[in-house]
DNA sequence: AATAACTGACTGAATGGTCAATGAAAATCT
DNA sequence: AGATTTTCATTGACCATTCAGTCAGTTATT
């Protein structure tokens, strides 16, 4: 369904909010491209079809398809960095309810819904071949498994653990992203505070004392 | 590097066993392009050509690029299952080193290495779109979580466990998917056995007395 | 008046797929 | 066993379509 272009959109808005606008809905459209035909078929002329704009149009904004792609690629980035990381800023001092604090917002609608998944898995798919996606993907889960490795670090010597904090980590993370492909099946996988409870089960497993301190 | 088509090659084959030595070779080159690539970029002509034949023949022997990349995955699909489920048929009638069969094979050479990773990566991120994948991609790994599961559930009852079957099966199965992403980025992740030992310690961790028996 | 946003027609290259022609192996027939 | 016909494997030229990107010209904003 492609956003009709009105000039409701465009009210109160001059020419910078306007490209800001034009560039987000076409990073949208993008999205659903690749989610519904996968990174391979989508072209320049569908994603332009689907924002409801002209392809010059789409490549006065983007110059090229791949500068189109790696923004994509970044929007979703900054979205799911930030999304931690302000989960984590909110949460008070404890290196236990900071690491719960990382898991639920794993979870957070906005990020991990079928669409968003999928957009993730397919740039995922490609990273190999491409040094810029890999980059960027890489960065950034390099960060959460980083900040995670540190709070299971910071876990170890205030409880007993039983597992290596390195082991600790690399299991959450891995239970993570499992529940995550999970929800790409659709909605008879798991639900989002199901996968929640099911992680933090693992956690009490690995830390019993954790809870009641 | 094309395969070079030498005479050598048919010593001694019959036509049946040249058209499969083909469509191997064929799916050999898919493979290699699809991991240096990516499949956006890869074309029928940059196939043939790295399997040093005309294009003509790739699609004599598979009528269309799509029957192509789908026998393509269901090699590599028949390679993982039958891994796993030649391992679990030569390990001893035991539920725990069943468990650990399953594991080790995980990380064998002949599947878990860069490039097998990177191609079922790809497939996995055209997937959503493109339900034929999804329908391969999907039995299998649900076959493996299913037999993972079972396992997990013969155990509780014989030891005493620290996380439901459930929860534990999705941990070990996680990890071990998040283990083959590290393979992706190169020798400086995880060697094989280094990765073997973590699972274990995710094991141990929930079954404590699992090894004892 | 100047500049930004936008359109739609256009282009050259690349892509998946077809086809007629050819050589070689297999089956069939003397 | 040798000659002949049929089938298979293979090529390279060819085709229609699709693709990313260009451009001259139009409309709207500043």
């Amino acid at each position: 369904m492609p956003t009709p272009v009105t000039e409701k959109n465009f009210a109160g808005r001059n020419r910078k909010s306007q490209s800001e606008f034009r560039k987000q809905q076409l990073i949208e459209a993008t999205m659903d491209c690749i989610d519904k035909l996968g990174i391979s078929q989508t072209t320049l002329a569908r994603i332009a079809a689907r924002a409801g704009l002209s392809q010059g149009n789409l490549l006065f904004h983007f110059q090229t398809k791949e500068a189109l792609l790696e923004q994509t690629l970044r929007f979703l980035n900054d979205e799911y960095k930030s999304n931690w990381q302000d989960a984590l800023a909110a949460a008070p001092e404890n290196p236990g309810l900071q690491l719960r604090a990382m898991i639920k917002a794993s979870f957070a609608a906005r990020i991990c819904n079928r669409k968003k998944i999928s957009v993730w898995m397919a740039f995922w798919g490609e990273s190999r071949s491409r040094p810029a996606y890999m980059r960027v993907c890489g960065a950034n889960d390099k960060a959460f498994s980083d900040r995670l490795l540190a709070l299971c670090e910071a876990i170890e010597v205030q409880t007993d653990a039983r597992l290596s904090a390195s082991t600790a980590a690399l299991s959450i993370e891995g239970m993570i992203d499992g529940l995550w492909q999970n929800f790409l099946i659709g909605p008879s996988g798991f639900k989002r505070d199901q996968a929640i409870r099911a992680v933090f089960e693992l956690v009490d497993a690995i830390y019993p004392g954790l809870t009641d301190e």
